[in-house]
DNA sequence: TTAAGTGCAAAGGCTTTGCAGCATA
DNA sequence: TATGCTGCAAAGCCTTTGCACTTAA
């Protein structure tokens, strides 16, 4: 059986009234602890009884975006990935092989869009650092040439 | 009139015969110095009179990522974009705005890949360091506010 | 009543795949 | 003849959009 969710409004968000959808979508967001896509929303919203359309899935994650409520990220391939936007700015290791997610930040990446900023006359609004590779373990088992070197 | 390319081999590549089509398609990604997309080429080759399906673009392009001829990038939204693969690492910042790409190279990205893979244990195969936001002349018409502050 | 959100279904854009035909060895 | 590449058409996947209905102010 399909429950419809009903629509109540309680508080707003910037102007934009939160309804049920919203705050189940930042629930499952937050509660994702990073790294959640659409399908993953709609699937989670489902097995809880709680049916979202996938229209609304993907009108409201727009939504976060732009009152920048979440970040989008393209982790992998092609899909996009959201997170609750934190103050802390961090970046993504991914293991292709097992799909494990590492979470890193460094000051070095502060200094480098400071500098990118400055030599180019940029105004920087976005940075993806993405690092794709084999984890410890993987990397063990299968034997991968090593692409970047450590000096 | 749609002329269909033959398909004669000359030299391989690591064990792979080197078609019209292929040859073709490297030449297009070199001239187009970097950052050319699959539709892109599909409409270089037409207006050169050569037609080549979108199929043998797209598995073409695969081979060729597969054999480290060509990198894959994801600047903007969702598409990939190809380049033929440099010696020197390099990476790009995106203007929002009017689409100009600028290509960015540190010795931080360097240091901070070195960083992350004695850290973490990864081998990492891959580096993106995407960056967007509003070029000079941009940033100038609309008044966009300034996301990263220097420091 | 008006403005805005939602669900549904259809369409869009990009990419992959199955199949038949063709080229090369 | 065997293997592998190509074109075509269809399907796939993710996302957006048009429309009618619903909700809250």
């Amino acid at each position: 059986m399909k429950l419809r969710l009903s629509r109540k409004h309680s508080g707003e968000m910037q102007g934009h009234p939160m309804t049920t959808q919203r705050r189940l979508l930042l629930e499952l967001i937050q509660q994702a602890d990073g790294h959640i896509d659409a399908q993953e929303l709609y699937r989670l919203a489902s097995s809880k009884g709680e049916f979202i359309s996938s229209a609304t899935i993907y009108r409201s994650l727009n939504l976060f975006k732009q009152l920048g409520l979440v970040d989008e990220r393209r982790l992998g391939k092609v899909r996009c990935y959201y997170e609750i936007k934190r103050s802390s700015e961090h970046q993504h290791l991914v293991c292709t092989c097992c799909g494990k997610v590492i979470e890193i930040e460094s000051p070095l990446i502060h200094k480098l869009v400071d500098k990118v900023q400055n030599e180019h006359g940029f105004n920087v609004t976005k940075v993806e650092f993405y690092l794709e590779g084999y984890c410890e373990q993987c990397d063990e088992e299968g034997s991968q040439k090593r692409v970047w070197k450590s000096t």
